[in-house]
DNA sequence: ATAGCTGCAAATGCTTTGCAAGGCC
DNA sequence: GGCCTTGCAAAGCATTTGCAGCTAT
């Protein structure tokens, strides 16, 4: 009788749908492990393995669909530091990067760790959309 | 009698020994190219382009090959801002840069236009080996 | 001579797409 | 019901690799 799984937070359920997105079992299971923990940094092949080894049903192509869904929604974003891959980001306050270059890690920096004293002004009919600082570090 | 074909200037010829690269007929095109006026930030596809706009023979591996030799020999800097393509800049001095999200165009900034406070300290055991500043701008 | 380069074609790796079947509202 | 989503396989791109033939020193 008493069902044997429970549902996901209510926090993720809303999460999905005030951003639009219809609650399906695939978007729950990921939404989950992406924003049910901390701040992360994952790529595709990451997330699909983790959900692989979580038991979730899922296809590679549902995980890209899903990543760009929920960036294009505000949920993540997504972070081009190396050619090969993208790393989307649950932090997605204004923040910039330490990126470890030996392992590829991506670890947050709070938006008092770096300090911009100057910037420049955005060209003439330009905005400023976003300012991203990477720290590259190698160990 | 007299050649009809100059000779690549001596600097071109000088940097590419310098950096212990065999000055072959394919790097001198590159190079003259890359380095022959201003600073530039070329893709590979885009300088293949152009080569053969200039009637340069050369294949697109070996571009990717001269593209990574410079590189790895300090004549050129990449810079990977979106996960389609990489970026190689002629200018291989510490500066950052702003980046034109409709046209995929980078334009450098001086160092003095961006200032930067603080920094945190790289976390123990690691090297802070560049900090690469990319103002996003919409046009 | 010989280590380094070049170019082709094939292979790779990540990401996207086409489209039929299935799920949410 | 109708539109959105999923999943598979195939396609797409940028980039790399294997390797035979060429070239600089």
């Amino acid at each position: 009788m008493m069902p044997l799984k429970r549902w996901p937070s209510p926090t993720i359920l809303q999460r999905l749908h005030d951003a639009g997105l219809r609650p399906t079992r695939q978007r729950l299971a990921l939404a989950k492990i992406l924003f049910g923990a901390g701040d992360r940094h994952v790529t595709a092949e990451e997330l699909f393995t983790e959900a692989k080894t979580k038991r979730v049903k899922v296809s590679l192509a549902t995980i890209y669909n899903a990543l760009h869904d929920f960036t294009s929604r505000g949920l993540l974003r997504e972070i081009s530091i190396e050619s090969e891959r993208s790393y989307f980001d649950t932090n997605v306050t204004d923040h910039h990067h330490f990126f470890f270059e030996r392992s590829g890690e991506l670890q947050d920096l709070g938006l008092d760790q770096v300090k911009i004293a100057s910037l420049p002004a955005a060209p003439k009919g330009a905005k400023i959309a976003r300012v991203d600082v990477v720290i590259r570090v190698t160990d």
